[in-house]
DNA sequence: TATACTCATCGAAGCGATTCGACTATGCGC
DNA sequence: GCGCATAGTCGAATCGCTTCGATGAGTATA
C-alpha cells in the first residue's frame, strides 16, 4: 500500500502539500493539484482511515446501537440498519453496529471510550433511558430514533404517534365504528417506559375521547396465541366491540383466527388495523391488512443525517422531526356491521 | 481522555511496559502489573482503538457486506447482521456494515484500500462472483456465507441444500406424494448463478429422481400474486400435483389462496413446504406452514468466527461447513389426498 | 523602492499506540 | 566464580496521517 509520503515523492512535493490537496484545507495551485492527483492515480493511493482518524481526532465512523429486546427484532429494525448504513455511506461515513444490552450502560461506556466512533444513533428509546443519561454526562454526540422524557438539546426523530392514531381512529370512526380496542405491547414494556407503548396508548385514548367513542386498551405478548386470547377477553369485556387497532404484527394471525372462530368475517363483521406495521406482512395475510406503516427507512436516514450534520458542525439548532405512519387501507377494515351473530 | 503515557507516569513505569502489561506481549512482574492496572483504573483509561490499529496494523474491525438485492432483504438477512454483530463483539472485534452494489467491485475496492478493516464476510454469493475475484486478487482475508463455483482456499459456510432437499422430499414421499413441484427464485437470479437458486433446483431434481417421483420446477417472482399464478400454471401442466416445495416466503400466501380458490384445503387436498424459511413467518399463516428453517444466525456466527480465526492465525486449514435447514412439520403438509374434486 | 499582503508550499511536531533492540538483575550449571 | 540464559524493564523508532508556524515569491499599496 502506497502512503502519502510515496505520493509526495512521486509528485515532487511535500507530504503536507498532498494532505492539503486531498482535504482542501489550504489553497493549492491547480498545477500542483493535478500533479498530485495524477500521482495518486498512478500509485493507486487511498488514504489510510485509521491514520487519518488518529491525526484528525475524527474517525468518520458512527455507530448504531442494536439493542437486544425480548420482543425480538423485526423488519422495522432491519430497515433501521439498512437506512443508517446507506446514509452513512452516502455521506462518506462508516457505520459500525454495536449489539448491546439495553440495561447495561457500562458496556456502552467501554465502547465510547475507545475513541473509535464520532457519534452514535440510539434506537428503542425508553422514557428514562440510562444510555441517554450516560451520553449526556460524558457529552458524547448522539441522535435518537425515539424520544425520552426530557429531549432538550437532543437531535431526534420519531414516529408521530399522535397524528398516526388520529388518522387511524378517524378511519374507523368514518366507517361507523364506535367501540374500538387498542392492543398494545406488553405490560412490562409499558411499565419500563418504552416510548411507542406509552405514547400510542395515550394518543389512542385521546383520539377516542375526542370523537366520543368507547375505547379500551389491553397489553399483549408478541405471538399469535396471545392475540387470540386477547380478542376473546376483549369481547368478553365489551361484546359490542367491532374493531381492533393492534401495534404488534406477530399477534395479527391470532386475532384473525379468534374472529374467524366466532364465525365472523373480516372486515364484514369485524375490522382490524395494524399500526407501526410493514407492508410486507400486511400483504401476506388473507384478507390483506389495513395498516399504518412505519416510516422506518426514513427515520433511519433522518437520524443518521442529523448525527453527521451535528458532527460536521453544520447544525446550529437542535431539532425534533416527527414522521407519521402512512395509512394504507386494505381489506381488513370495513363498515361497522349492522348485525352480527355472536357465538 | 488519558493516554498510555499518563498511565505510565501514574504507575511509575515506561510507556512500553504498560503496553506489554495490557497485551501480554512480554512478561511483566505481578507487582508491576498490579500497579499498572490500578493506575488504569484510577485514571479511567481505555486504549485508543485507532492508535492501536495504526501501530499494530490490525484494526480488529471486520466488515459485513450488505448487498442490495432486487428481492429485498428479509428476516434471514437480519439474522445474518445480528449474528455477525454479536459474534464480533464476543470475540472483541467491531463490525462495520458496508452497503454495496453487488455488481460493482470498484466500490468494494475503495473500501478495502482504506485499511479500515482486517477482513470481510460476504453474503449473497453467486457462482461467478466479482467480489470474490477481487478479494482473491488483492489477497484480502474474507469468508463467505454461501459458495461460488471455485471455493478452493476460501473458508465458507453454507446451507446444506442437498441434505435439506432430501429431508423435505423424503417427508413428502412418506406422506405418499408422487407429483411434487419446486418453486424457485426468479429465472433472472438462476441465470445470474445465485447459489441457492442453482443448488436447490439441482438437488430437488436429484432427490426426486432418487425416489422415482415426478417433479417439476418453476421460477417465480417474490410476491403473493406471483405465487398464485404459479400454482395455477403448475396445475395446468400437471393436474396430479399434490404438493409444492417453495423457497420464497413471500409467495406463500398466494400459493395458499390459489389452492383455496379451487375449493381445496391444506393439507387435506394439497401440501405445502417452505424451505429456507423462518419460523416467524410460518407461525403467522393459517394453517401454519411446514418449513425447513434457515440456520441464519448459525451461519452468521460460524462465518464470522472463521474469519476472525483466520485473522488471528488460529486457522491452519481451510474449511467448509454446511448446515442443513431444520425440518419443522406444521399443519401445511399431510397425506396425499385419495380423491380430490378439482374445479 | 520599501512595506505589506496574499498565495503556495515546506518541514516538523504531534495523534496514541506497538514493537524492536538493549540493558540489568537474577538464578543455574559446572 | 564464570558464563549464559531468562525475566523484567526501558527508550526510541515507527505506523500514516493532520496541522501549525515559517518561508519565499509575487503583487498591490504608499
Amino acid at each position: 500500500m502506497p502512503t502519502m509520503q510515496d505520493v509526495a515523492k512521486h509528485a515532487g512535493v511535500a507530504l503536507s502539500t498532498v494532505s492539503y490537496a486531498i482535504n482542501g484545507t489550504r489553497p493549492i495551485s491547480e498545477e500542483t493539484r493535478q500533479r498530485i492527483f495524477t500521482a495518486m492515480e498512478e500509485l493507486g493511493y487511498h488514504p489510510n482511515a485509521l491514520a487519518r482518524g488518529l491525526a484528525s481526532k475524527r474517525s468518520r465512523i458512527i455507530a448504531l446501537l442494536l439493542p437486544t429486546t425480548k420482543r425480538g427484532l423485526g423488519l422495522t429494525e432491519l430497515e433501521f440498519v439498512i437506512g443508517a448504513s446507506r446514509t452513512a455511506r452516502d455521506l462518506n461515513y462508516h457505520l459500525v453496529l454495536w449489539s448491546t444490552e439495553i440495561r447495561d450502560p457500562d458496556e456502552l461506556r467501554q465502547f465510547m471510550q475507545q475513541g473509535l466512533v464520532d457519534g452514535v444513533v440510539l434506537m428503542e428509546i425508553h422514557e428514562q433511558d440510562a444510555r441517554v443519561q450516560l451520553l449526556k454526562e460524558i457529552n458524547f454526540p448522539f441522535t435518537m430514533i425515539g424520544r425520552c422524557a426530557d429531549n432538550s438539546h437532543i437531535n431526534h426523530v420519531d414516529i408521530n404517534f399522535g397524528q398516526t392514531m388520529q388518522v387511524v381512529v378517524n378511519h374507523l370512526q368514518e366507517l361507523g365504528h364506535t367501540h374500538i380496542a387498542f392492543l398494545n405491547h406488553t405490560q412490562e414494556e409499558f411499565t419500563a417506559g418504552y416510548g411507542p407503548a406509552v405514547r400510542t396508548q395515550r394518543h389512542f385514548l385521546e383520539a377516542m375521547a375526542a370523537h366520543n367513542l368507547y375505547g379500551l386498551t389491553r397489553f399483549c405478548e408478541s405471538h399469535p396465541e396471545a392475540g387470540y386470547t386477547a380478542v376473546n377477553e376483549l369481547l368478553l369485556e365489551d361484546p359490542d366491540l367491532t374493531a381492533i387497532i393492534v401495534m404488534n404484527d406477530q399477534t395479527v394471525p391470532g386475532i384473525m383466527r379468534a374472529v374467524q372462530d366466532r364465525g365472523w368475517r373480516i372486515p364484514d363483521d369485524f375490522s382490524l388495523v395494524a399500526i407501526v406495521s410493514s407492508a410486507q406482512v400486511a400483504e401476506m395475510m388473507t384478507p390483506t391488512i389495513t395498516t399504518a406503516e412505519a416510516p422506518a427507512y426514513e427515520l433511519a436516514r433522518l437520524s443518521t443525517e442529523m448525527l453527521i450534520q451535528q458532527l460536521d458542525g453544520q447544525k446550529k439548532y437542535f431539532s425534533e422531526m416527527l414522521v407519521p405512519c402512512e395509512l394504507v387501507v386494505r381489506q381488513s377494515s370495513g363498515a361497522r356491521p349492522q348485525e352480527r351473530t355472536a357465538r
